[in-house]
DNA sequence: CCCCACTCGATGCACCTGCATCAATCTTGA
DNA sequence: TCAAGATTGATGCAGGTGCATCGAGTGGGG
C-alpha cells in the first residue's frame, strides 16, 4: 500500500512541476505584456464562442474547464464586467442561466489566439519535433487519466480545447 | 516572428498544464487529508534540511525554489510561526539573516515524506514504467531549459530535489 | 571619505482562491 | 401531492499571491 516511487518517476513528477510552472509563467508573462487578460478568461470565452448558439450553462462551463464551481462564477462575474459575455434567464430551470459571448468576446479570444499562439510556439513548438510533441502527449495521457475520476468522454474533448489552427 | 504552432505542439501544451494540474492536485489533496501543510513548505523544509547547517539564507531558498522575494518572505514567515525553523541575524551581512530549520522541522519533512512519496507513486510512479519515466523526463527537460533563463547548474540539483529514497 | 547604485528582506494593497454555506429551484418517491 | 434530497449559482470569510515600494545595509568609484 505504501509502495516507494522509483527515482526516475520521482524525477519526472519534479519535471513536470518546475516545467510546466516555468512554460505556464512564460506564456501567461507574454499574454499579460501584450495587454491581454489571464488565460483562464481565454478559455471561457473559447468554450463559449464553440458552444452552439454562443451560450453555456455556467455548470457546462465549469466542467469543461474543470474549475471549481465557485470559480466559475466569479469568473463569469468578470467577463460580465468587461463586456464580454452576458447572463441570460433560464426559462426551462429558474435555479439555472445562460452565459452568452457577446461580440466583444468573440472578438478578445481571436485576437487572444494571436499572441497565444505564438506563445506556444515559441515555448512548446520550437523546442520540440511534431514526434516528439506526440510522445509527450502520451506519456502525459497515461498519467491524466483516472488521477480522480475522468469526467470528460476521454480523449476526444481534450483534442478540440484549442482551435486548431 | 509569428509561426504558428502545430496541432501536435498545441496538443502537447494542452495536456500539460492539465495534466499536470490534475497530478498536483491529486498529491495535494492527499497531503492535505493527511493533515499535512502545502507541498510548498515540504520543498522549504527539505531545502533546509540539507543545508551545510540546517540553515540557508532567503536568498538562497528562494533561487532554490524558484519561487519570489515576497513569496519567500512570507513562506518563512509561516515556518517560524509554526515553529519550524527560525530566523537568525547575519553577522556578515546585517541587512540579511538566516533561517535555520529547527527539529520540529526536520522531524515534519521526514513525516511528510512519507505521504508524499506515497503520493509520487500513487498518481506517477504507478502509471509509467521507469524506461517511460526517463523518456518523460528528457521530453520535459527540453521544455524546461532556457524557458527564461537558467539559474541552476543545469541537471544535478534538480535530480537531488527530493531525497532518492 | 562619501555618495550613489545596488542588494536584502518586509509589507500595504488589490485581487484571487478555497471552503463553507446559503437560498432558490428542481426532482424523486412514497 | 408533498416532503426530503439533490442541483444550481452566489457569497462571506480567511488566507495566498503579485506588484510596487520601502527602509536598512553594502560596496565601489570618484
Amino acid at each position: 500500500m505504501k509502495r516507494k516511487p522509483s527515482t526516475e518517476a520521482t524525477s519526472a513528477w519534479i519535471r513536470l512541476m518546475r516545467v510546466q510552472s516555468r512554460v505556464l509563467d512564460c506564456v501567461e508573462q507574454d499574454l499579460k505584456k501584450a495587454g491581454f487578460p489571464p488565460l483562464a478568461w481565454y478559455d471561457a470565452l473559447l468554450e463559449l464562442s464553440r458552444a452552439p448558439s454562443g451560450e453555456l450553462r455556467p455548470v457546462e462551463l465549469e466542467r469543461q474547464m474543470l474549475i471549481p464551481q465557485y470559480s466559475t462564477s466569479r469568473l463569469i462575474d468578470r467577463l460580465v464586467d468587461e463586456g464580454l459575455a452576458i447572463r441570460r434567464e433560464c426559462k426551462i430551470d429558474k435555479r439555472g442561466q445562460f452565459v452568452e459571448i457577446t461580440e466583444a468576446g468573440r472578438e478578445l479570444q481571436k485576437r487572444m489566439w494571436g499572441a497565444y499562439s505564438a506563445a506556444i510556439e515559441k515555448y512548446v513548438g520550437s523546442k520540440l519535433s511534431d514526434a516528439d510533441a506526440v510522445k509527450l502527449s502520451g506519456l502525459l495521457d497515461r498519467l491524466g487519466c483516472s488521477c480522480g475520476e475522468m469526467k470528460l468522454p476521454p480523449a476526444i474533448n481534450v483534442n478540440e480545447t484549442l482551435p486548431s489552427r
